[in-house]
RNA sequence: GGGCGCUUAACUCAGUUGGCUAGAGUGCCUGCCUUACAAGCAGGAUGUCGGGGGUUCAAGUCCCUCAGCGCCCACCA
């Protein structure tokens, strides 16, 4: 059977019958009732965006090497699975496939929602199909590459076991206080009257103009003896200008003290505005090479309700925020301007934005306030979908407050390894102004506490500022796709109290058979609006259906009037309450929740929580995140932040933070590039194994992992897109296919019982002792989070010193009867060891030859050595470990004399084109302890040196016609060679490497500051290895003598 | 603007706390279809470790500085 093997290794045939086993075993299957310790980690979800690239490969494949290594150390293993809604990006991507489709895309739907259509819901429907689709792509990819992951616990960010603890984490954060509805500046695409995220504002360079404007005081001020009547402020956006609500100058201008607290009377709208002092403006200086103080006047109009820069200092001076825009970027007076009354700015109401910056400086120009126009290039935001400038634009937005104090006790728990201080009754992390049992407290904390630890190290900077400098977090979106807002809200009639309504509404809901909590919300300054948040998302349609009773009410002429069946028995009451505290209809917020909402609970959401159970039990916290860099601070610390908040511990101890995947020339791989490699191509022209040996031996601390991209014509004619760079991995897993089955070959009737430690050979405890030190190294390696370094280690083990060598000298032992069931439990026992040190890289052919080594060979194991227990797939087979007494220093240094020796007999042989397979006569002389060695060696050097004979004695003079090699110790005489020219070149070669290497020796030697100061052993090495180098040049030039 | 990383052979990258003549894979040159493997075997060539300065008996490794490449975050009156 083995004998059909086929020679080169087709990975095909080989990953789907793996995949069959283990999926037929359901060894990737999380037993939450083990009773070995737990190791968990989750998946960072896919977006379900688009398939899988090469950087979600990498990702992968390193978490299932962990996962993988973990299993076969015994830990009760889960891989959780799953994949992210992503919010806008993926609304955006079936938007625009829409809309290349020529069908109704989101504008469309948007139309129907206003026409009462439904739209939102169709919409959905469309964008639902997409993830439907994307889901399976990616979770297929994932399979193919042979992740371990738990499958049948997978998990999808909005299905229902994730939305139940979006639930329930918004509504424990709002009952906490933590939320809130906050101004916020949004990016505004006027066309499409969309907002748009900040990665979907595309920056260009845009050659405008700074328009300089004056604005009179509205009292002149002596400076310096001169008066001055008005101050001239800089901008780019003149039609701003309408909205100034301030001056700003910075309080170490010197003119502030004269013009700080007086009075400008804005142009055309006549209103008076004040100057006002902030640090942010910058101080005027023509000759600095910063751009803003070239420009800058000293004078900043402040406009809160149209740049977000104005906006903070708007919050700091508590300034009026006016808005002169309506959502398509035309001025308006109908968004909160109400002072709009002068006939010029009368006349700018209706003028698109561009047409009014235009109008506005010509009005300046004419009535001869406008000082200066200079040219300014700068960046202005444009939006990806129109190409408009985007246009900052004030809106009402959910918050979650991150630097306020939580009342409950759970959290603070404090083992006093984090340094605070306590200021004004707040205890908070020191040097900082996190209140310690704040969310971002909550997050920093555990790192503080070296709880949380980051690899590679410097990572852990990037967390700790981010968390420090966090300002809230607006958690709301103006999409469909995502979790929507679970917040209701009225308005109560202006004779009503916030207090009274909530004791009312409450009993209310309770009446028609609320089964959850209801907290209500009242924002600042606004007491009228009632938010109202449900704790379980099966109360929604209760209140949907009041929601729509009230619009009944409200507005009886638009439909039948139907009581909604679930408050059908108390339409009564609730009519009562609506016509006592709603002033018009109860409405939900429209809105969904920030992505990262969702993602942030990920770790334990997909275990079910809130719901107490044996999986969060077992699995959480997990062990270890795999992410890359760029979403460290996003993501990382929200899991941190609410893991904490929810269930009082860190969701993960380990963060390691991977490379990205490059391109040939060092670019990001992206789908506008057309320079990235789908893992599906990848293993169809290499194999997934070769995909995944190639991605993780280029998986170092520091450097990203630069793939070059090809077309590579495959087998059957077909033309793809892949890396040359998996040719790696490719020819590796060739070369243990053969390997492998070269030794199965020989492995046939392999009887464990004829096994006897006393009986090794010299190779076999060389073979060992190579074998233990990479076991030692790959578990350290893995250990430490490294993955090239483990990798570089078992791939010279078993090519170098397995195939190279030692397969070699095992070819003779299997004709010999006495040393064949030696060699063979010997060979049984390194090929099943290196293929479990190999396995969690490459899983697929690891296993295919496990499976064949098992039926040739199924018991092994080395009697007195190590036992093995059999096992029905490598995937769950016992991790190696290190046998300590197998390492033999002495073994390893002679077999080293034996290769330098062959080494140096091949050298000659290929110097004079000796065909191996001509024997070719050679002798060897030393001394009398190494002759002793090499003659009980003789029978290595002679096989693989292709000698025959071999005489070795001390003292032997060289032959006539030989060629003499100083290999070491030994002088190698190969005999019948007879170029003199040829010798001498090459030993006069030899001369000078030799000569290379004593010159810094000698140099260094005879330092006298060397000798005393460095390290005695340092020096002690030295000098042997001078004495060493000494000893050969003196052969050679022997040799070089007996030439002449 | 703030933070971080990188620069070592033609290419892609290793190089532990400073210490044997700076390594690997690929590519290149020579010879081999040696019955596991030509996706292979044997042998070979190739480096002012980005530039400059410093610390040290000793620097690819530590410090300073200059230059180039890249990433993240913030911002763009």
């Amino acid at each position: 059977m083995t004998r059909e093997i086929p020679t080169i290794y087709d990975s095909t045939a080989v990953e789907a019958q793996a995949a069959a086993l283990w999926e037929a075993g359901h060894y990737f299957h999380a037993d939450e009732m083990a009773n070995s310790p737990s190791y968990a980690i989750v998946i960072p979800p896919p977006n379900v965006t688009a398939a899988l690239h090469l950087g979600h490969a990498l990702n992968n494949t390193l978490q299932d090497i962990l996962i993988r290594w973990k299993r076969m150390q015994g830990y009760a293993t889960l891989w959780m699975p799953g994949t992210d809604h992503a919010g806008i990006a993926t609304q955006t991507v079936v938007d625009k496939r829409l809309r290349a489709e020529g069908k109704p895309a989101l504008v469309d739907y948007k139309q129907m929602q206003e026409r009462g259509e439904n739209g939102r819901e169709q919409f959905i429907e469309k964008v639902q199909s997409w993830k439907d689709e994307y889901e399976a792509c990616i979770l297929g990819q994932l399979k193919s590459m042979g992740c371990s992951c738990d499958w049948q616990r997978t998990r999808f960010t909005m299905d229902e076991v994730c939305a139940k603890a979006v639930r329930t984490n918004f509504f424990n954060l709002f009952k906490d206080g933590l939320i809130y509805r906050g101004k916020r500046l949004v990016n505004w695409d006027p066309a499409t009257q969309t907002v748009l995220a900040d990665d979907e504002v595309e920056h260009q360079n845009v050659q405008g103009f700074f328009w300089y404007l004056q604005y009179p005081l509205q009292t002149p001020v002596i400076i310096d003896g001169k008066s001055v009547e008005h101050v001239t402020v800089a901008t780019t956006r003149p039609e701003t200008m309408l909205g100034d609500t301030a001056v700003a100058m910075n309080p170490a201008d010197p003119r502030a003290t004269a013009l700080v607290g007086k009075m400008v009377r804005l142009p055309i709208v006549g209103r008076l505005i004040p100057i006002i002092a902030d640090e942010h403006v910058v101080l005027p200086n023509p000759d600095s090479d910063d751009e803003k103080a070239k420009f800058s006047t000293g004078f900043l109009k402040v406009t809160p309700a149209h740049d977000p820069d104005d906006w903070q200092i708007g919050q700091r001076h508590d300034l009026d925020v006016i808005n002169v825009m309506a959502p398509d970027g035309s001025i308006s007076d109908k968004h909160g301007w109400d002072d709009a009354d002068s006939p010029e700015a009368q006349n700018l109401l209706g003028m698109d934005r561009f047409e009014a910056r235009e109008a506005i400086v010509d009005w300046f120009r004419t009535e001869d306030l406008l000082e200066e126009v200079r040219d300014y290039a700068h960046e202005v935001g444009h939006s990806y979908r129109s190409h408009v400038p985007i246009e900052p634009y004030l809106s009402d937005q959910w918050y979650i407050a991150v630097k306020k104090e939580i009342d409950d006790c759970r959290l603070t728990i404090d083992d006093g390894r984090c340094e605070t201080e306590k200021r004004e009754g707040v205890t908070y992390i020191k040097e900082t102004d996190v209140p310690v049992n704040s969310l971002a407290g909550l997050a920093l904390k555990p790192l503080l506490e070296n709880k949380l630890r980051f690899i590679p190290e410097r990572y852990t900077k990037n967390y700790q500022l981010w968390l420090e400098n966090l300002r809230d977090w607006p958690i709301s979106r103006q999409l469909w796709w995502g979790h929507q807002i679970p917040v209701w809200n009225f308005t109560l009639p202006d004779d009503r109290k916030y207090k009274e309504v909530v004791g009312d509404l409450t009993s209310l809901l309770k009446k028609c058979g609320c089964i959850g909590k209801v907290w209500s919300y009242r924002k600042e300054n606004d007491s009228h609006i009632v938010y109202i948040c449900l704790s379980d998302a099966q109360d929604d349609r209760l209140l949907n259906d009041i929601s729509e009773y009230s619009k009944q009410i409200a507005y009886p002429s638009d439909g039948p009037d139907i009581t909604p069946n679930t408050i059908q028995a108390h339409a009564g009451d609730v009519l009562i309450f609506l016509e006592k505290y709603v002033d018009d209809i109860i409405v939900r917020d429209e809105d969904v929740l920030d992505t990262w909402f969702s993602s942030a609970l990920w770790p334990f959401s997909t275990m079910g929580w809130p719901d107490e159970n044996a999986t969060l039990e077992k699995f959480y916290p997990t062990q270890v995140l795999c992410t890359a860099r760029e979403i460290i601070t996003l993501w990382v610390s929200r899991m941190v932040m609410m893991g904490q908040y929810c269930i009082g511990d860190i969701p993960f101890s380990d963060v390691y933070i991977h490379a990205m995947i490059q391109d040939g020339q060092g670019r990001k791989m992206s789908k506008s590039l057309g320079n990235g490699i789908d893992p599906l191509v990848a293993i169809d022209s290499h194999g997934a194994d070769a995909m995944r040996f190639t991605l993780a031996s280029m998986t170092t601390d520091t450097q990203d992992v630069r793939m070059p991209v090809a077309a590579i014509e495959l087998p059957d004619g077909r033309t793809v897109n892949s890396s040359p760079k998996f040719d790696n991995g490719r020819n590796f897993c060739n070369k243990l296919w053969n390997a492998s089955r070269f030794a199965m070959l020989n492995l046939e009737g392999t009887d464990i019982a004829a096994f006897d430690a006393a009986k090794l050979d010299v190779t076999d405890k060389w073979i060992l002792s190579r074998l233990m030190k990479t076991v030692a190294a790959t578990t350290d390696g893995l250990k430490d989070f490294k993955y090239k370094e483990p990798l570089d280690e078992i791939y010279k083990f078993f090519w170098n010193d397995f195939c190279d060598w030692y397969l070699e000298w095992t070819k003779p032992r299997m004709l010999n009867d006495a040393q064949k069931p030696i060699a063979q439990n010997v060979l049984a026992f390194v090929l099943d060891q290196t293929l479990r040190l190999l396995h969690p890289f490459v899983p697929f052919i690891t296993e295919g030859i496990f499976q064949n080594l098992n039926s040739i060979s199924p018991q092994r194991g080395l009697k007195g050595i190590m036992e093995l227990t059999a096992a029905d797939s490598i995937m769950v087979s016992a991790w190696p470990e290190c046998v300590e007494g197998c390492i033999d220093e002495e073994t390893e240094r002679q077999i080293g004399i034996v290769q330098t020796v062959i080494r140096s007999i091949r050298e000659v042989r290929s110097q004079y084109n000796i065909a191996p397979s001509k024997k070719v006569a050679a002798s060897a002389s030393a001394s009398d302890a190494m002759c002793q060695l090499l003659k009980a060696n003789a029978a290595l050097i002679a096989q693989l040196a292709g000698v025959e004979p071999f005489d070795i004695a001390a003292d032997l003079d060289k032959p006539e016609n030989a060629a003499a090699v100083v290999a070491g110790e030994v002088q190698v005489y190969v005999h019948d060679v007879i170029d003199p020219d040829e010798e001498r070149k090459r030993l006069q070669k030899q001369k000078e490497f030799v000569e290379k290497g004593i010159a810094p020796l000698a140099a260094k030697l005879g330092n006298e500051n060397f000798t005393s100061r460095a390290k005695p052993e340092v020096v002690e090495q030295s000098r042997q290895k001078l004495t060493e180098l000494q000893d050969q040049l003196a052969a050679i030039e022997k040799h070089l003598e007996e030439l002449e």
